[in-house]
DNA sequence: AACCAGGGAAGAT
DNA sequence: ATCTTCCATGGT
């Protein structure tokens, strides 16, 4: 058992992490405690559960990590700064949106941070799981394939392997009401990753606009699937998905509009929170949570 | 009961 | 190239 503590220099609402995270039935998140248990997948058959705790102020943050998997703490730790993205600055974030018209949405939710999946294949199914239904059914859905196909472990869910999901047969999915293209995207995407046709970790390197052109071009993954993939799988600043509509219903609140603004409109207006795009969106989703 | 939901592909203009 | 329809089902 190994337990590290680690100061963040800026602000950071760490409870709207956990409130965020909580909304799916497959993260252990003990609110009250303020922690959240973060399953990690180090190699194919080398997995790990890290609880990850705050222990300070939104604007004094401090956070442990604590973990009973004594190799390669290291590594460890680097995974789970990255998917918490202590490295970014988010007074700096702040600063920089004081300047907009969203100076008042970020004073009300100051230290928003980006709120990253635990793994990149993961991340991929969730969205693709996800698309146009409704959360909590999405999350009934996500929920059912991962407790069906994935493995548990010290009450932490993993999501499948690629290769656990490209065996299956779409009847599989349709079985937990899956419809047949959802069940299609999920499966034949997996197909390629299995098969290293399509490699997630180089696809990580790449800039925004290579991984549109990569990802997009395989069948189910459109425009909103990649541009949720780079802000929740990557954690890439930069991202405003115009056509999803928790951004556009939060946007026709925030303007005082009678009916959602257009994704063109959107996308216009939101040049003027480059590059910190995301910031805004995971500010905007937040203001009609 | 009708309409919407954190879309996308395939077919029709 | 751009517009329309279909997919599938739970929630409001």
């Amino acid at each position: 058992m190994w337990k590290e503590y680690y100061h963040v220099s800026g602000i950071y609402d760490f409870d709207y992490t956990l409130n965020r995270l909580a909304m799916d039935p497959l993260i252990r998140v003990n609110k009250k405690e303020r922690y959240v248990d973060v399953p990690l997948k180090l190699t194919e058959d080398d997995r790990c559960v890290v609880r990850v705790r705050a222990e300070g102020t939104i604007e004094k943050p401090v956070f442990s990590v604590m973990s009973d998997h004594d190799e390669e703490q290291d590594v460890i730790f680097e995974r789970v700064r990255n998917i918490f993205q202590w490295d970014k600055d988010l007074q700096e974030v702040h600063d920089f949106f004081e300047g907009t018209d969203l100076s008042l949405l970020f004073f009300t939710y100051p230290g928003t941070p980006i709120v990253r999946d635990f793994d990149l294949y993961g991340s991929l199914m969730k969205t693709l799981i996800h698309q146009q239904l409704n959360l909590t059914f999405s999350y009934v859905l996500t929920s059912r394939f991962v407790k069906t196909f994935g493995k548990e472990e010290d009450g932490s869910w993993f999501y499948p392997s690629p290769e656990t999901v490209a065996a299956l047969d779409y009847e599989d999915l349709k079985q937990l009401q899956f419809s047949q293209r959802k069940a299609e995207y999920v499966i034949d995407t997996s197909r390629l990753i299995a098969s290293g046709e399509l490699d997630l970790s180089s696809v990580s390197q790449m800039t925004n606009e290579d991984v549109m052109k990569t990802l997009g071009a395989v069948r189910g993954i459109g425009p909103w699937t990649v541009q949720s993939w780079l802000l929740f799988g990557l954690g890439r600043d930069d991202l405003l998905p115009a056509a999803d509509i928790g951004i556009q219903n939060a946007l026709k609140r925030l303007w005082k509009m009678e009916t959602k603004p257009l994704k063109e409109y959107v996308e216009e207006k939101a040049e003027d929170w480059s590059p910190y795009r995301s910031y805004a969106s995971m500010t905007l989703w937040r203001s009609i949570e």
